[in-house]
DNA sequence: ATGAAAGCGCTAACAA
DNA sequence: TTGTTAGCGCTTTCAT
């Protein structure tokens, strides 16, 4: 009576195919894992009885004999100024369509905020999850330490600013490659100067951005002399520190969040100016509002895809022990052109 | 030599940890799970070793033998048109941490787009997750029925629309009430009537939206003919209609989203009609570009934090099979007033 | 090409 | 209060 009670069960289990289809049970396994180990015909019985039966292999069981979970943890970090939402969003859904091609999911978890290494080390004890996709943008490098140090393997959305000649494997995007571009855009423009706009508290990512500023102005010899502002990030903020500089004649802005950018393309508005024609400006991003916003915010645009790509390629490679080839990797963003610095 | 090379391993198991404390396995078990069974200084010997040795139990193993995953499943569609990105992430956000607070943690997974169902049945017969979060806003019940079929635990964000008198738990706002109170305060601000923009494809929530609108508009008895227009969802349709409806002299809107609201302030703006002065207007889900536009917008925020504790809360019950005392929860939202109706 | 045995690490049920 | 036994469902190893 057992035995049959089980075979009859809501969820079947190897046992339940194996004695459907009249073979054992490594039988069923390696028709699901190593098909060609069987004769085609066995195959194609026990295919059958296991469509038939609705059956999908325990993924507890599975996981407790070959030791790992097809699972990619990613902490989530509470809503913070360094990330806007939209790009996250865009990461994520990114992550999760790259993660499937591989059999992967996402397991997202969250850590004590105060502390940017919490969560890590019990999920890989408890070998909840393969590895880790770590957003490592602005916090610096502590979390790639902990997780080097417990042996986690893990490939990081952001480069080592604090040690460039470290091993781990990451990949970035050239910001300021991004930002060289706009302002060589800004400039081609006609514009004979182009100001700096970045946050106060912008750290690595906002200097990288800066550089790619000055590239352009000092490889076009324009004048940089009291043209750049890190500020506090908000509209209000940009809005008046740029009415300050178009008063004085600037007529060309480049920025660092799009945040800063919607800021100066209003003090332009309040002025009188007409985007694209009189004053340019570009921002970064490309987020939803750059794109909602009158008459249209010219914006840094990140391949946030290709980087979900690549972080899933590296980390499948990490994971197989497989060698990697070149663990450090830099994509380039576009340039979305929009009426802030085109047409009116 | 074998025996003891497993006590050095890098992952301690429950054996290891009882042979260190010189207890059983099933002690140190229960020193975790039922920690009351013990006597105070067994419990306080063993947890003093299984701290030393950084254990954390083998996720698959207790899985397998309590057929728990601690996992909620939530499958993510691809970007569209119906969800914005802002408010996913906010509300994603929200879910990792109230379930973290029951010891929960997120599993996404991503679907074939042409099949709303697909993931859902395998992940459940593969006892991967212990049930799921449904975003059911736009989809229709197509998925619930499914769930519900396969006997998945699982609570949606959305009404049945389709079936109001389904039993199923779900959660959700109250987006009518909050567009009413939109359309009131627009009333209050002194406007002899309000106009109602909403899309075309908005489906059943737009419809709610609407009804908000139309219950504020005829509890006040102002006139509503030729007031609606159902439009492409972008700002530049929604310019286009709302520079008509200035023309005739309108001056309050309420909108079903902020990108359509965004379009009536331009036209406002390009009319040189004061915002919150000349002229009113409301958005709904206070975007960001809600927030960095200018000179504002004013928007029904949800309560999306709320939503996120109530939905894990109803799913907790749900797989507990706790009654659940009131499967259907509606929260109310709130309305951010910004320069669009208030100042200038 | 297929089957049998063993065991991954844990907890439920029972025994002491 | 603690220990023993058994087994969750799978895959690895080895035998056939």
């Amino acid at each position: 009576m057992s035995p049959n009670r089980r075979l009859t069960d809501a969820h079947p289990t190897l046992a339940t195919v194996a004695h459907r289809a009249g073979v054992s049970r490594q039988t069923v396994s390696n028709a699901l894992n190593s098909p060609d180990l069987l004769k085609p015909e066995t195959l194609a019985r026990v295919l059958a009885v296991i469509d038939e039966l609705g059956y999908s292999p325990n993924r507890a069981a599975r996981q407790l004999r070959t030791r790992s979970s097809k699972l990619i943890g990613l902490r989530v970090e509470p809503a913070n100024d360094a990330t806007s939402p939209a790009p996250r969003d865009r990461f994520l859904h990114a992550l999760v369509d790259r993660a499937a091609r591989t059999g992967h999911q996402l397991l997202l978890f969250s850590g004590d905020p105060g502390d940017p290494l919490d969560g890590y080390d019990a999920l890989l004890r408890a070998t909840a999850v393969d590895g880790f996709v770590v957003l490592d943008q602005h916090t610096g490098a502590s979390q790639s330490d902990l997780l080097r140090r417990i042996g986690a393997p893990f490939v990081t959305f952001g480069r080592p600013w604090d040690d460039p000649a470290s091993s781990r494997p990451w990949v970035d995007v050239d910001d300021a490659a991004g930002v060289r571009n706009a302002t060589e855009h800004l400039l081609a423009g006609g514009h004979p100067c182009v100001a700096w706009f970045d946050r106060a508290a912008g750290g690595p990512v906002d200097a990288d951005r800066r550089s790619g500023w000055q590239a352009a102005v000092r490889a076009a010899g324009v004048p940089t002399d009291g043209l750049t502002r890190s500020l506090h990030h908000d509209v209000a903020t940009s809005r008046a520190e740029a009415g300050l500089l178009l008063d004085e004649g600037v007529r060309a802005f480049a920025c660092s969040t799009d945040t800063l950018a919607l800021g100066v393309l209003q003090a332009a508005l309040d002025r009188g100016l007409r985007p694209g024609v009189d004053v340019g400006v570009t921002g970064f991003d490309d987020s939803p509002a750059a794109q909602l916003c009158w008459p249209g915010l010219t914006s840094v645009r990140r391949p946030l895809e290709e980087v979900a790509a690549e972080i899933v390629d590296l980390l499948g490679a990490v994971l197989s022990l497989r060698p990697v080839e070149n663990p450090a990797r830099l994509l380039e963003p576009d340039l979305v052109v929009r009426a802030s610095t085109h047409g009116g």
